[in-house]
DNA sequence: GCTTACTCTATTAAGTCGATAGGATAATAA
DNA sequence: TTATTATCCTATCGACTTAATAGAGTAAGC
């Protein structure tokens, strides 16, 4: 399942994207705009803030940005840091990776074999998908 | 994140798919072979059993088996049985679909278009793939 | 009739998720 | 300099899910 935080991630990535200029956006009009917990998406903006996606200004007229291109914003990026691991199993993640502590043998591992074309395909789709693929 | 529940399951499976003939295999069997705790496997097992995947038979000699053969079993049914739904977001799922309350228009929402996407690609793999590829 | 092994329900401990509260900090405007 | 605005940050909460365990019930074979 996707989480929430993930959903509602995205939701106000592309609200932010489909802006005219670059002028910050309150939390609350995006909010209010996405139907999404205003407190909730505080918290969401600010991991997007700390991983690099988004800039923030305070005070009056500050809100949140968008840093790079909508273009330049690949979904591969957006997905790590809010949802986590592509792979369904740590033992098929690229950039999360962590050896299983029952199976003796990846190479032989039937979870391990169907999982890895799972992850890669998952990867393809947000490999060919920026945040200005979003915007509708 | 793939449930160990999944994992187990699938585990199972395969190990059933590798033995010579039909016999009956016991839960205690599978669990030791494949790392796995015997009471969890016990509710695993009785659920593919429940869906139709595994046959039971119980007393002296009993256990679990296949009951078809390892290639007519497709991942799509063994992962929905096991693991749920294959969309992340219930608004693209095909066989447990459900509207999101929030969203007042699926077909610009942003997370749909990339969800769609995401559970299209998983969908293949889990097509193209029968038991039977999982044995090693 | 005794043993074996699946069946089924109930319980539990731990962890995660979504949401909320409240004060600290920084920037703007007057 | 002061008041206002809006982000920053930590802490907490209840509800739910997951993984695992316990134990009594039921059917099959010898």
């Amino acid at each position: 399942m996707l989480s929430k935080k993930t959903k509602y991630g995205l939701k106000a990535l592309t609200f932010l994207a489909a802006q005219e200029g670059r002028q910050p956006v309150q939390i609350s009009e995006i909010a209010k705009q996405e139907n999404i917990s205003r407190k909730f998406l505080e918290s969401i903006l600010l991991t997007l803030r700390k991983s690099g996606v988004l800039g923030s200004k305070k005070g009056k007229g500050g809100g949140y940005y968008l840093i790079k291109d909508p273009k330049d914003i690949p979904m591969t990026l957006v997905m790590r840091v809010l949802e986590g691991p592509i792979a369904m199993v740590p033992c098929v993640s690229l950039n999360f990776y962590e050896k299983c502590a029952d199976c003796p043998d990846e190479a032989s591992c039937s979870v391990h074999m169907l999982m890895l074309q799972v992850r890669d395909s998952a990867l393809e789709v947000y490999k060919n998908n920026t945040l200005a693929d979003l915007v509708p």
